[in-house]
RNA sequence: CGCGGGAUAGAGCAGUCUGGUAGCUCGUCGGGCUCAUAACCCGGAGGCCGUUGGUUCGAAUCCUUCUCCCGCAA
Protein backbone atom coordinates (compact mmCIF):
# COMPACT_ATOMS: atom_id res chain seq x y z
CA UNK A 1 0.00 0.00 0.00
CA UNK A 2 1.55 3.43 -0.63
CA UNK A 3 2.17 5.75 2.53
CA UNK A 4 0.19 8.96 2.29
CA UNK A 5 1.20 11.72 4.61
CA UNK A 6 -2.47 14.10 4.35
CA UNK A 7 -2.32 17.56 5.50
CA UNK A 8 -5.14 19.84 5.90
CA UNK A 9 -7.48 22.19 8.95
CA UNK A 10 -11.02 22.39 8.51
CA UNK A 11 -14.16 20.62 8.25
CA UNK A 12 -13.72 20.69 4.40
CA UNK A 13 -10.66 18.57 4.78
CA UNK A 14 -12.23 15.67 6.84
CA UNK A 15 -14.01 14.78 4.07
CA UNK A 16 -10.96 14.17 1.89
CA UNK A 17 -9.05 12.75 4.62
CA UNK A 18 -12.47 10.31 4.45
CA UNK A 19 -11.72 9.06 1.16
CA UNK A 20 -8.09 8.46 1.26
CA UNK A 21 -9.27 6.19 4.29
CA UNK A 22 -11.65 4.02 2.56
CA UNK A 23 -9.21 4.10 -0.94
CA UNK A 24 -6.34 1.77 -1.52
CA UNK A 25 -3.77 3.89 0.65
CA UNK A 26 -2.46 4.34 4.06
CA UNK A 27 -2.56 7.42 5.60
CA UNK A 28 0.85 6.96 7.84
CA UNK A 29 0.46 10.67 9.26
CA UNK A 30 -1.88 13.65 9.66
CA UNK A 31 -0.34 17.12 9.68
CA UNK A 32 -2.67 20.27 10.77
CA UNK A 33 -2.44 23.30 12.32
CA UNK A 34 -1.68 23.89 16.04
CA UNK A 35 -3.93 24.31 18.68
CA UNK A 36 -5.53 27.58 18.66
CA UNK A 37 -7.10 29.73 21.50
CA UNK A 38 -10.95 30.14 20.31
CA UNK A 39 -14.03 32.30 21.55
CA UNK A 40 -14.25 34.74 24.22
CA UNK A 41 -12.37 32.51 26.80
CA UNK A 42 -9.43 31.51 24.69
CA UNK A 43 -10.13 27.52 24.96
CA UNK A 44 -7.55 25.87 23.32
CA UNK A 45 -9.33 24.01 21.02
CA UNK A 46 -7.80 20.97 18.33
CA UNK A 47 -8.75 22.09 14.09
CA UNK A 48 -11.06 20.24 13.10
CA UNK A 49 -9.24 17.49 11.02
CA UNK A 50 -7.00 17.01 14.56
CA UNK A 51 -9.87 15.78 16.12
CA UNK A 52 -11.15 13.57 13.29
CA UNK A 53 -7.77 11.86 12.68
CA UNK A 54 -7.10 11.11 16.14
CA UNK A 55 -10.51 9.84 16.17
CA UNK A 56 -9.27 7.47 13.43
CA UNK A 57 -6.55 6.28 15.10
CA UNK A 58 -3.82 8.40 13.46
CA UNK A 59 -1.04 10.36 14.25
CA UNK A 60 -1.29 14.02 14.06
CA UNK A 61 1.83 16.39 14.25
CA UNK A 62 1.16 20.37 14.34
CA UNK A 63 4.38 22.24 13.65
CA UNK A 64 4.13 25.26 14.42
CA UNK A 65 5.95 26.53 11.02
CA UNK A 66 5.78 23.92 8.64
CA UNK A 67 9.13 24.44 7.54
CA UNK A 68 10.77 23.04 10.90
CA UNK A 69 9.10 19.29 10.16
CA UNK A 70 10.89 18.10 7.46
CA UNK A 71 12.86 15.71 9.50
CA UNK A 72 9.81 14.25 11.47
CA UNK A 73 8.23 13.62 7.99
CA UNK A 74 10.95 12.20 6.36
CA UNK A 75 10.87 9.31 8.27
CA UNK A 76 7.42 8.51 7.57
CA UNK A 77 9.02 7.61 3.68
CA UNK A 78 5.96 9.28 2.57
CA UNK A 79 4.82 7.99 -1.66
CA UNK A 80 2.17 10.89 -1.64
CA UNK A 81 0.94 14.18 -0.23
CA UNK A 82 -2.07 15.26 -0.36
CA UNK A 83 -3.25 18.38 0.91
CA UNK A 84 -6.49 20.02 1.59
CA UNK A 85 -7.31 23.56 3.29
CA UNK A 86 -4.21 23.11 5.30
CA UNK A 87 -3.37 26.84 6.20
CA UNK A 88 0.13 27.02 5.66
CA UNK A 89 2.64 27.37 2.78
CA UNK A 90 4.81 24.07 2.06
CA UNK A 91 8.57 24.34 1.47
CA UNK A 92 9.95 22.65 -1.64
CA UNK A 93 12.06 20.46 0.37
CA UNK A 94 8.90 18.54 1.89
CA UNK A 95 7.27 18.60 -1.73
CA UNK A 96 9.99 16.45 -3.09
CA UNK A 97 10.16 14.28 -0.63
CA UNK A 98 7.56 11.09 -1.50
CA UNK A 99 8.14 9.72 -4.68
CA UNK A 100 4.85 10.46 -6.16
CA UNK A 101 5.03 14.28 -5.00
CA UNK A 102 2.45 16.15 -3.92
CA UNK A 103 -1.21 17.21 -4.70
CA UNK A 104 -3.65 19.58 -3.27
CA UNK A 105 -7.36 19.37 -3.00
CA UNK A 106 -8.66 22.86 -3.89
CA UNK A 107 -12.52 24.02 -3.68
CA UNK A 108 -12.50 25.88 -6.88
CA UNK A 109 -12.34 25.35 -10.43
CA UNK A 110 -8.80 26.98 -10.86
CA UNK A 111 -7.54 28.84 -12.46
CA UNK A 112 -10.62 30.75 -10.43
CA UNK A 113 -10.87 31.78 -7.10
CA UNK A 114 -7.78 31.13 -5.72
CA UNK A 115 -7.03 31.18 -2.14
CA UNK A 116 -8.52 30.11 1.16
CA UNK A 117 -12.14 31.48 0.92
CA UNK A 118 -13.20 29.92 -2.80
CA UNK A 119 -16.09 28.42 -1.51
CA UNK A 120 -17.72 31.67 0.31
CA UNK A 121 -16.88 33.63 -2.71
CA UNK A 122 -18.53 31.44 -5.53
CA UNK A 123 -21.85 32.35 -3.67
CA UNK A 124 -20.95 35.28 -3.18
CA UNK A 125 -20.20 36.20 -6.82
CA UNK A 126 -23.17 34.71 -7.71
CA UNK A 127 -21.80 31.91 -9.51
CA UNK A 128 -24.07 29.09 -10.98
CA UNK A 129 -21.17 26.72 -10.75
CA UNK A 130 -18.11 25.48 -9.05
CA UNK A 131 -16.47 22.45 -7.95
CA UNK A 132 -13.16 20.64 -6.81
CA UNK A 133 -9.86 20.56 -8.69
CA UNK A 134 -6.69 18.27 -7.69
CA UNK A 135 -3.45 19.78 -8.71
CA UNK A 136 0.08 19.51 -8.05
CA UNK A 137 1.38 22.03 -5.17
CA UNK A 138 3.78 24.46 -6.17
CA UNK A 139 5.77 27.48 -4.17
CA UNK A 140 2.58 29.69 -5.28
CA UNK A 141 -0.52 29.53 -3.87
CA UNK A 142 -3.25 27.60 -5.64
CA UNK A 143 -1.09 27.82 -9.16
CA UNK A 144 -0.09 24.26 -10.12
CA UNK A 145 -0.83 21.94 -13.10
CA UNK A 146 -4.73 20.38 -12.47
CA UNK A 147 -4.71 16.80 -12.95
CA UNK A 148 -8.30 16.44 -12.58
CA UNK A 149 -11.33 18.53 -12.06
CA UNK A 150 -15.33 17.57 -10.93
CA UNK A 151 -18.24 20.61 -11.39
CA UNK A 152 -20.91 20.93 -9.04
CA UNK A 153 -23.68 23.04 -9.95
CA UNK A 154 -24.40 25.63 -7.59
CA UNK A 155 -28.56 26.32 -6.89
CA UNK A 156 -29.84 29.75 -6.99
CA UNK A 157 -30.81 29.26 -2.75
CA UNK A 158 -27.41 27.33 -2.35
CA UNK A 159 -26.44 28.80 1.53
CA UNK A 160 -22.18 28.49 1.72
CA UNK A 161 -22.76 25.23 3.82
CA UNK A 162 -25.00 23.69 0.63
CA UNK A 163 -22.32 23.86 -1.47
CA UNK A 164 -19.49 23.22 1.05
CA UNK A 165 -21.07 19.56 1.40
CA UNK A 166 -21.82 19.29 -2.46
CA UNK A 167 -17.78 20.27 -2.96
CA UNK A 168 -16.55 17.73 -0.11
CA UNK A 169 -19.00 14.79 -1.56
CA UNK A 170 -17.25 15.91 -5.34
CA UNK A 171 -14.03 16.08 -3.94
CA UNK A 172 -13.50 13.25 -2.37
CA UNK A 173 -14.85 11.22 -5.21
CA UNK A 174 -12.43 12.92 -7.16
CA UNK A 175 -9.65 11.60 -5.38
CA UNK A 176 -10.52 8.53 -5.14
CA UNK A 177 -10.85 8.20 -8.77
CA UNK A 178 -7.55 10.31 -9.38
CA UNK A 179 -5.22 8.39 -6.98
CA UNK A 180 -5.16 5.36 -9.64
CA UNK A 181 -4.25 7.48 -12.15
CA UNK A 182 -1.27 9.06 -10.62
CA UNK A 183 -0.11 5.66 -9.59
CA UNK A 184 0.22 3.93 -12.92
CA UNK A 185 1.43 6.95 -14.75
CA UNK A 186 -1.19 8.08 -16.44
CA UNK A 187 -2.50 11.60 -14.69
CA UNK A 188 -1.72 14.58 -17.41
CA UNK A 189 -1.54 17.47 -15.52
CA UNK A 190 -2.36 20.91 -17.37
CA UNK A 191 -0.95 24.09 -16.99
CA UNK A 192 -3.84 26.60 -15.30
CA UNK A 193 -4.50 29.66 -18.03
CA UNK A 194 -3.02 32.46 -15.88
CA UNK A 195 -4.46 35.32 -17.76
CA UNK A 196 -7.94 33.82 -16.47
CA UNK A 197 -7.00 33.45 -12.68
CA UNK A 198 -9.30 34.95 -9.96
CA UNK A 199 -8.66 35.39 -6.45
CA UNK A 200 -11.17 34.61 -3.35
CA UNK A 201 -9.07 35.85 -0.22
CA UNK A 202 -10.18 35.08 2.99
CA UNK A 203 -13.22 36.86 4.21
CA UNK A 204 -12.86 40.28 5.78
CA UNK A 205 -15.10 41.51 8.76
CA UNK A 206 -15.83 44.56 5.73
CA UNK A 207 -17.34 41.54 3.99
CA UNK A 208 -19.97 40.70 6.72
CA UNK A 209 -21.26 43.97 6.87
CA UNK A 210 -24.51 44.16 4.70
CA UNK A 211 -25.31 47.34 2.77
CA UNK A 212 -28.88 47.31 2.01
CA UNK A 213 -28.61 50.18 -0.94
CA UNK A 214 -26.86 47.12 -2.92
CA UNK A 215 -29.41 45.36 -5.76
CA UNK A 216 -31.34 42.65 -3.87
CA UNK A 217 -29.77 39.95 -5.74
CA UNK A 218 -26.10 40.94 -4.45
CA UNK A 219 -27.18 41.07 -0.72
CA UNK A 220 -28.93 37.73 -1.08
CA UNK A 221 -25.79 35.97 -2.38
CA UNK A 222 -23.75 37.97 0.44
CA UNK A 223 -25.98 36.66 2.72
CA UNK A 224 -26.35 33.22 1.70
CA UNK A 225 -22.85 32.73 0.71
CA UNK A 226 -21.81 33.89 4.19
CA UNK A 227 -23.96 30.98 6.33
CA UNK A 228 -23.55 29.68 8.54
CA UNK A 229 -20.11 31.13 8.88
CA UNK A 230 -18.80 33.71 9.19
CA UNK A 231 -22.45 34.90 9.01
CA UNK A 232 -23.51 38.22 7.49
CA UNK A 233 -24.58 41.29 9.59
CA UNK A 234 -26.51 44.74 9.59
CA UNK A 235 -26.68 47.78 12.02
CA UNK A 236 -30.00 49.20 12.99
CA UNK A 237 -30.36 51.68 15.83
CA UNK A 238 -26.70 51.40 16.39
CA UNK A 239 -26.72 47.45 17.21
CA UNK A 240 -25.25 45.13 14.78
CA UNK A 241 -27.73 42.02 13.62
CA UNK A 242 -27.01 38.87 12.25
CA UNK A 243 -28.57 37.02 9.57
CA UNK A 244 -28.05 33.36 10.32
CA UNK A 245 -31.24 32.09 7.74
CA UNK A 246 -33.17 34.05 4.92
CA UNK A 247 -34.93 34.12 1.86
CA UNK A 248 -35.84 36.45 -0.59
CA UNK A 249 -39.26 37.39 -2.46
CA UNK A 250 -38.97 40.02 -5.29
CA UNK A 251 -41.61 42.27 -5.36
CA UNK A 252 -42.32 46.15 -5.41
CA UNK A 253 -41.42 47.89 -2.59
CA UNK A 254 -42.88 50.52 -1.22
CA UNK A 255 -40.40 51.28 2.54
CA UNK A 256 -37.65 53.34 2.03
CA UNK A 257 -34.71 50.96 1.72
CA UNK A 258 -33.41 49.06 4.34
CA UNK A 259 -36.56 49.52 6.15
CA UNK A 260 -37.26 46.67 8.89
CA UNK A 261 -40.68 45.76 8.49
CA UNK A 262 -43.30 43.01 9.33
CA UNK A 263 -45.84 41.40 6.94
CA UNK A 264 -47.88 38.57 6.35
CA UNK A 265 -46.27 37.47 9.31
CA UNK A 266 -42.83 37.54 8.43
CA UNK A 267 -40.00 39.51 9.38
CA UNK A 268 -38.02 41.71 6.19
CA UNK A 269 -36.55 44.25 5.12
CA UNK A 270 -36.48 46.34 2.27
CA UNK A 271 -34.40 46.41 -0.98
CA UNK A 272 -34.43 48.00 -3.60
CA UNK A 273 -36.43 45.03 -6.28
CA UNK A 274 -38.25 43.24 -3.13
CA UNK A 275 -37.40 41.95 0.48
CA UNK A 276 -34.56 39.85 2.15
CA UNK A 277 -36.89 37.50 4.54
CA UNK A 278 -35.21 36.94 7.91
CA UNK A 279 -35.67 33.44 9.42
CA UNK A 280 -33.30 33.31 11.97
CA UNK A 281 -31.25 36.02 13.43
CA UNK A 282 -29.04 37.49 16.34
CA UNK A 283 -28.93 40.37 17.97
CA UNK A 284 -26.01 41.87 19.50
CA UNK A 285 -26.24 40.44 22.53
CA UNK A 286 -28.52 38.57 22.89
CA UNK A 287 -28.95 34.59 21.71
CA UNK A 288 -29.80 33.33 18.46
CA UNK A 289 -33.60 33.08 18.07
CA UNK A 290 -36.37 33.16 15.02
CA UNK A 291 -38.12 35.96 13.57
CA UNK A 292 -41.09 35.22 15.07
CA UNK A 293 -39.14 34.92 18.70
CA UNK A 294 -37.60 38.23 17.70
CA UNK A 295 -40.64 39.98 16.94
CA UNK A 296 -42.89 38.94 20.01
CA UNK A 297 -40.10 40.58 22.05
CA UNK A 298 -37.21 43.07 21.47
CA UNK A 299 -37.85 43.02 17.85
CA UNK A 300 -41.24 45.08 17.69
CA UNK A 301 -39.01 47.86 18.91
CA UNK A 302 -37.37 47.65 15.60
CA UNK A 303 -40.05 47.71 13.01
CA UNK A 304 -40.25 50.44 10.63
CA UNK A 305 -36.68 51.46 11.68
CA UNK A 306 -33.98 51.42 9.01
CA UNK A 307 -30.75 49.63 8.59
CA UNK A 308 -27.82 51.63 7.99
CA UNK A 309 -27.53 51.16 4.12
C1' C B 1 -8.62 41.26 35.83
C1' G B 2 -9.26 43.70 27.46
C1' C B 3 -14.46 46.52 26.29
C1' G B 4 -19.74 46.10 26.41
C1' G B 5 -24.94 43.77 26.65
C1' G B 6 -27.79 40.09 29.30
C1' A B 7 -30.25 36.15 33.02
C1' U B 8 -38.22 37.60 34.84
C1' A B 9 -44.01 31.50 32.92
C1' G B 10 -42.47 26.52 27.72
C1' A B 11 -40.28 30.81 23.97
C1' G B 12 -39.06 35.97 23.05
C1' C B 13 -39.31 40.41 26.01
C1' A B 14 -41.22 44.85 29.30
C1' G B 15 -40.90 46.30 34.32
C1' U B 16 -35.27 48.04 37.56
C1' C B 17 -33.43 54.75 37.01
C1' U B 18 -37.97 56.65 41.01
C1' G B 19 -38.56 49.84 46.19
C1' G B 20 -45.22 48.84 47.48
C1' U B 21 -50.73 43.06 43.97
C1' A B 22 -45.97 39.66 38.35
C1' G B 23 -47.01 42.27 33.02
C1' C B 24 -46.81 42.00 27.17
C1' U B 25 -46.57 39.19 22.49
C1' C B 26 -46.57 34.07 21.36
C1' G B 27 -47.11 28.92 22.70
C1' U B 28 -50.12 25.51 25.58
C1' C B 29 -55.03 23.77 27.64
C1' G B 30 -60.53 24.50 27.74
C1' G B 31 -64.80 26.84 25.54
C1' G B 32 -67.16 29.76 21.53
C1' C B 33 -67.75 31.44 16.36
C1' U B 34 -67.15 29.45 11.32
C1' C B 35 -68.31 25.33 5.46
C1' A B 36 -63.40 25.75 7.33
C1' U B 37 -58.62 27.59 9.36
C1' A B 38 -52.14 28.55 11.38
C1' A B 39 -57.98 33.49 11.38
C1' C B 40 -61.30 35.80 15.19
C1' C B 41 -63.76 36.02 20.40
C1' C B 42 -63.89 34.34 25.76
C1' G B 43 -61.53 31.85 29.75
C1' G B 44 -57.65 28.84 32.43
C1' A B 45 -53.02 26.77 33.88
C1' G B 46 -48.09 27.89 34.19
C1' G B 47 -42.91 32.33 38.03
C1' C B 48 -37.99 31.15 44.47
C1' C B 49 -37.75 37.43 38.80
C1' G B 50 -29.90 33.07 37.74
C1' U B 51 -26.95 32.42 42.64
C1' U B 52 -24.82 34.41 47.69
C1' G B 53 -25.13 37.80 51.61
C1' G B 54 -26.80 42.66 53.04
C1' U B 55 -30.04 47.41 53.47
C1' U B 56 -35.48 48.02 54.42
C1' C B 57 -41.72 47.53 57.56
C1' G B 58 -41.33 45.77 52.56
C1' A B 59 -36.57 44.02 47.12
C1' A B 60 -37.42 41.61 40.26
C1' U B 61 -36.05 46.77 41.57
C1' C B 62 -30.76 49.41 45.87
C1' C B 63 -25.53 47.45 47.63
C1' U B 64 -22.63 42.75 47.53
C1' U B 65 -20.65 37.26 46.14
C1' C B 66 -20.55 33.74 42.54
C1' U B 67 -22.21 31.14 38.07
C1' C B 68 -23.78 31.00 33.13
C1' C B 69 -25.11 33.24 28.12
C1' C B 70 -24.13 36.79 24.15
C1' G B 71 -21.76 40.96 20.97
C1' C B 72 -16.84 43.01 20.16
C1' A B 73 -11.56 42.91 20.47
C1' A B 74 -7.68 39.33 19.96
Amino acid sequence: MKKVIFMGTPIFACGILDALLVSDVEVVCVVSQPDKKIGRKQIITPTPLKAYAESKGIKVIQPVNIKLAYDELKVYEPDLIVTCAYGQIVPDSILELPTYGAINVHASLLPKLRGGAPIHKAIINGDTQSGVSIMRMVKRMDAGAVMSVAKVDIDPDDTMLMLHDKLIEAGAKLLISSLPKLFNGEAVFIEQDESKVTYAWNITREEELVHFSNPLGVIYNQMRGLIPNPISYGIISNKKIKFFSIHKNCATVSEAIGTLCYKNNELCIACDSGYIIIDELQLEGKNKCTAKEFYNGAGKNYIGKRFEV
